[in-house]
DNA sequence: CGCCACTTGTTAAAATCGCATCAAAACGAT
DNA sequence: ATCGTTTTGATGCGATTTTAACAAGTGGCG
């Protein structure tokens, strides 16, 4: 297969999974390619897409008969991602500030978090605020900003300013790409920036993926491996110490 | 209700939860009625139905993991909202950047924008947000801070300070409280600060209430009427020269 | 009965979707 | 570089969806 439409696909199914629904307008805008590729791409792989309506929804959802009920089981990945958020629960205390990064595993840890802790969490992606405007003793920070589609997240010089009057007790950081000798990437270099920031402002730092990004790259670079405290898969922790 | 109505809504309560989506035409014939007084049916009763691309299905499908959109369906003035904002968007031109005010109104305006008008937004709720990135042709720019869970808004200086960066073509308002003589009001002091910097910011102000509002006060005072260049209520648009 | 508000059906118009066609661009191999 | 193949984007058109407007029907009530 043609490189090029490989990553397309990909990127339609990281989008897909953020958003469960994509209007094909939006999903052409995402991608970059004209509305008649989308098209294309989806009815080329009708194993994992399905339209919908004017819409692309996971073809498991149409198999269903109901193309909504976005099931984080269509995650291919949700049960390792699950695991990974389980093993990360015990950084995080009572009375903590903690940041959370954008991606489709953080939800999942938000999810686990405690209802009685009483936290202060700052956020920069949509998917990750509304799970946590549903706790309900959580302070939530969000950093504003332009809104990239393809992450559900805000950049802007205003929230990286917030930032930096920020005190946070443990970061969680999510990535794209992870090599063992290039360091931790993502997609697009206005959330580095972010991460970067987050983590020089954060007593310790924590990385979550899904082994599925081992071995990775991605064209925006934001740490290496030895600056995280702790990189977390769904194998278990291995700590960094110092 | 006029009891044929009633007895239509649980048939069709009935079909889909054993279909889970209806054709329209499919639907029209099984109640034994015209497309349109299903489709009459089905927005009528947008807390149990939705469309979907010529389908209804259950509204709770869609809903599911958006606690934003359950406040909006049990919203009792929806239909005098919707009507409000049919008169607001005559407001609205191709290319205009538009501020959104927080509220339950104004997630109906963004509904009616058009696809295909190409926008620069800004906002600072998340129910007005999470509308607004489903709009194919929208450039999205937020408020971050501080987290209010009354009016799912932040707040923060950083807000502030991003709108004294912006053009605004035009704003759009909301009020808690109308009353002719003590003006707009609105129930948080925060709230309060961020509608006033947007109005100075604004070519054009649009005061959306229902008439629901007319006559109450409430604590945070943010503009007299004379300001607003306009104030529609779903009775319709009362301009203010100049 | 006649008036009224409300509901329903019909029709037309507008917007959108889905698809086929064709030209341009990108790519690969010689 | 040149040719042939593949991929992509643009355009147009029919079908469908959606909305709006108007006409007809229904039932309550004096």
């Amino acid at each position: 297969m043609n490189p090029r439409k490989g990553h397309r696909i990909a990127a339609l199914s990281d989008a897909l999974s953020q958003h469960r629904i994509l209007h094909i307008k939006t999903a052409a805008q995402i991608l970059g390619v004209s509305e008649m590729t989308v098209r294309r791409d989806v009815s080329a792989n009708a194993d994992q897409f399905a339209f919908f309506g004017g819409h692309i929804v996971p073809a498991s959802d149409v198999e269903n008969d109901n193309p909504y009920e976005l099931s984080r089981a269509a995650d291919s990945h949700a049960a390792a991602k699950r695991q990974v958020c389980s093993h990360a629960i015990e950084y995080i205390h009572d009375d903590d500030t903690i940041f959370f990064d954008c991606g489709t595993t953080v939800p999942y840890l938000v999810d686990l978090l405690p209802d009685h802790y009483h936290l202060t969490a700052i956020c920069y992606a949509l998917n990750v605020a509304e799970r946590l405007t549903r706790k309900p003793n959580v302070r939530l920070v969000m950093l504003g900003g332009l809104y990239h589609p393809a992450s559900a997240s805000f950049s802007g010089s205003s929230g990286l300013e917030t930032l930096d009057a920020l005190g946070i007790n443990v970061a969680f950081l999510s990535a794209a790409g992870v090599d063992s000798r290039r360091g931790a990437t993502c997609a697009h270099f206005h959330e580095a920036e972010i991460k970067r920031k987050a983590m020089s402002r954060a007593q310790k730092n924590i990385l979550l993926v899904d082994s599925s990004k081992i071995g990775k790259l991605k064209p925006a670079f934001f740490s290496d491996l030895q600056s995280f405290d702790a990189v977390i898969t769904e194998d278990g922790i291995k700590e960094f110490p110092g």
